[in-house]
DNA sequence: AGCATCGTAAACACTC
DNA sequence: CGAGTGTTTACGATGC
């Protein structure tokens, strides 16, 4: 088997180059300008193919990590499971689908992910003839892909074709795509997906074979292949008798124990160990994050591989969602253009949004806890999903008070009437054109509730501010679950990509990283999952690449956010620079000052990541002033 | 169980 | 008077 256990795992040298050349194996032609640089035909290397080695070694480390997790958590020794000819992605494959209630698959994917994926369901009840010859079909597909990723191995082993690592985590991404949550939602809803896949196969060229622009990865994931069979390039036949792949081993069970990371707990025999695995590391918030943290590492791992230093990874799509002078959201700079989205366009942790409310109002409610709990970056969420809310009826999984405290921010004089509020939530959501007495209703009683929207007497009548100091302090003190997790380290693997120097400078050491990582909540990872983090993003720290001055972009990164919306849109005025959200008493006119029910006496919310590092260090008087200035609130 | 948060509903007051 | 706005209370659901 493959994967070894993960302490091993992550401290396995590349020996085996091909890991990583098989994963990213692509030749679009687009950015594989670093793949002349091999060196090995001389025997020499250069500091350019150490510090490419070492960017690769972090890749394979973190990637087989994550890998692991991926198909550990896919329980696949479980009998319950039916194969379906389909496999999930490692991303859908991390959540075991035999575990996975309707209920809590409402709380995985976002109200716009559920609502595509019911219509795909719905449709595809319709039509399941198609089992055996799609069958057949993927397994032709499966070879051709084999000769592929062989193909472009031997061509890589040469040199001919450059490592294109991003194309794995592209494809890791296309893998959460709206698609594969359906296809993860038939099959866990027992529905054959021949149709579909048949669809996805079609997608792909089949034509050409060996250097088209597709990389196998990417194929794989689109066609639902196992990722662990092209984990180093190895040519595992894809198996598609679970039975018979899993009947004897199991990726995380070795010599008598557990080797989920951290767990070495004894299993005797693999019933045992199945037991133990369904039982111990079950799909939960935790597992999921683990997961989503991992990806995340990986992301930024291959970001940097591909784009070392400038940072131009922005698309126009990002500039153009983003109102004007304000800062982009990270997620998006890695985020690859994909026509298999169609819905929701980024899942995140900002997508994993529990809804489980059922009402039985036309209007059901906006749960809080989809943006505090789990930290939804409503900014981000909306501006890359903009076009999608506003057609489609999807409720926005984001409280009232974040959205109306976006809508505020959003607009150029922070401040807005009652109406324009409205008139934003309209615009904004189509979900929105309905049900007005409901949720206008809810608004006005929001923005009288919260003292944290200001209302101010202002000439033409009153408008409502935001007060951006009492909005934090109604924040939950804490942030707790491991989602919580993965977006605190979300922005610090962002700021991964291009941090400031000061930044660098402190995390070559693998012990701070790791203590960083503890430090940024995520006490709750095991250790080896922390040494994993640590290591993984101290060989990217370590790369020159990354004394690159502080962005905007990079400077919107170091702060760890928190949920929603305004997070992008409140800290940075129109030219672009970080200020605080004006203060209420800023203006000239009579305020109403408001008590809120509840208070939080203490904003201990986590610090951001360069703050918590740097505090020791001798910063640039200006960085210094920024960063005070700056909220706390994750910059999307 | 208790608490906090949120969404919803509704009553009420005030202004235009 | 009615509509819009703003405040307040109550209640149920949910999560911790």
């Amino acid at each position: 088997m493959m994967v070894e256990s993960a302490s091993e795992t992550i401290r396995t040298t590349p020996s085996n180059q091909n890991g990583v050349s098989s994963l990213s194996s692509q030749s679009d032609g687009g950015g594989g300008r670093e793949g002349g640089s091999n060196g090995d035909t001389n025997g020499e290397i250069s500091p350019v193919d150490l510090l490419h080695l070492q960017q690769q070694q972090a890749l394979q480390a973190a990637r087989q990590f994550l890998l692991q997790q991926a198909s550990g958590l896919n329980s696949p020794g479980s009998n319950e499971v039916k194969q379906s000819p389909v496999q999930v992605p490692v991303s859908m494959a991390m959540m075991s689908p035999q575990m996975i209630t309707p209920q809590q698959m409402q709380q995985i994917l976002s109200p716009p992910q559920l609502q595509a994926l019911l219509q795909q369901q719905q449709a595809l009840m319709l039509q399941q003839q198609l089992g055996s010859k799609q069958l057949a079909f993927q397994q032709q597909l499966i070879q051709m892909q084999q000769l592929q990723q062989q193909h472009i191995l031997n061509l890589q082993r040469q040199g001919l074709v450059p490592l294109q690592p991003t194309a794995t985590m592209q494809s890791l991404q296309q893998a959460m795509c709206p698609s594969d949550l359906q296809q993860l939602w038939k099959e866990v809803s027992g529905v054959q997906s021949s149709e579909d896949a048949l669809k996805q196969a079609e997608g792909l060229d089949l034509s050409t074979n060996s250097s088209n622009s597709t990389s196998a990865f990417a194929k794989a994931a689109s066609a639902h292949i196992p990722l662990h069979s092209l984990v180093n390039g190895q040519s595992h036949t894809p198996k598609r008798d679970s039975h018979e792949e899993h009947a004897g081993s199991h990726p995380l069970y070795g010599h008598g124990e557990c080797k989920w990371p951290g767990c070495e707990a004894l299993c005797e025999d693999m019933g045992q160990f199945i037991k133990h695995l369904n039982n111990e590391h079950a799909l939960d918030d935790r597992s999921t994050a683990q997961c989503r943290v991992q990806m995340q590492v990986v992301q930024q791992l291959e970001i940097q591989v591909s784009h070392p230093v400038n940072g131009s990874n922005l698309s126009e799509r990002d500039s153009e969602a983003y109102p004007e002078g304000l800062p982009h959201p990270p997620t998006s700079a890695a985020t690859p253009i994909t026509p298999l989205r169609q819905g929701p366009s980024v899942i995140s942790s900002s997508s994993l949004h529990s809804h489980s409310h059922s009402h039985t109002h036309g209007v059901g409610p906006i749960r809080r806890r989809n943006s505090d709990k789990y930290c939804t970056p409503i900014a981000s969420e909306l501006a890359q999903n903009c076009e999608f809310y506003k057609n489609a009826d999807v409720r926005p999984p984001f409280t009232y008070a974040s959205l109306i405290r976006h809508a505020i921010l959003e607009s150029p004089d922070r401040q807005l009437t009652l109406n324009e509020i409205y008139n934003w939530f309209t615009r904004k959501f189509a979900y929105f054109r309905r049900n007005t007495a409901t949720w206008k209703n809810a608004v006005r009683h929001n923005l009288s509730l919260h003292k944290c929207f200001v209302r101010v007497e202002n000439v033409k009548g009153a408008v409502w501010t935001v007060d951006e100091v009492e909005y934090q302090k109604r924040r939950p003190p804490k942030m707790t679950g491991a989602l919580a997790e993965v977006t605190s380290f979300h922005i610090c693997a962002q700021s991964v990509i291009s941090p400031p120097p000061l930044c660098v400078c402190v995390c070559r050491s693998p012990t701070l990283v790791k203590n960083m990582i503890s430090g940024l909540g995520f006490g709750s990872l095991n250790a080896s999952y922390q040494a994993a983090l640590a290591e993984s993003s101290l060989s990217l720290l370590n790369s020159p690449s990354l004394l690159t001055p502080p962005s905007a972009a990079s400077l919107n990164m170091l702060h760890v956010g928190h949920d929603d919306v305004s997070s992008t849109v409140e800290q940075v005025n129109s030219n672009g620079s970080c200020s605080p959200t004006l203060s209420p008493q800023q203006y000239s006119h009579p305020v109403h000052v408001k008590e809120e029910p509840t208070e939080v006496e203490e904003d201990s919310r986590p610090v951001s990541l360069l703050a918590g590092v740097t505090h020791s260090l001798p910063l640039p008087s200006d960085e210094r002033d920024l960063e005070e200035d700056l909220p706390t609130e994750e910059l999307e």
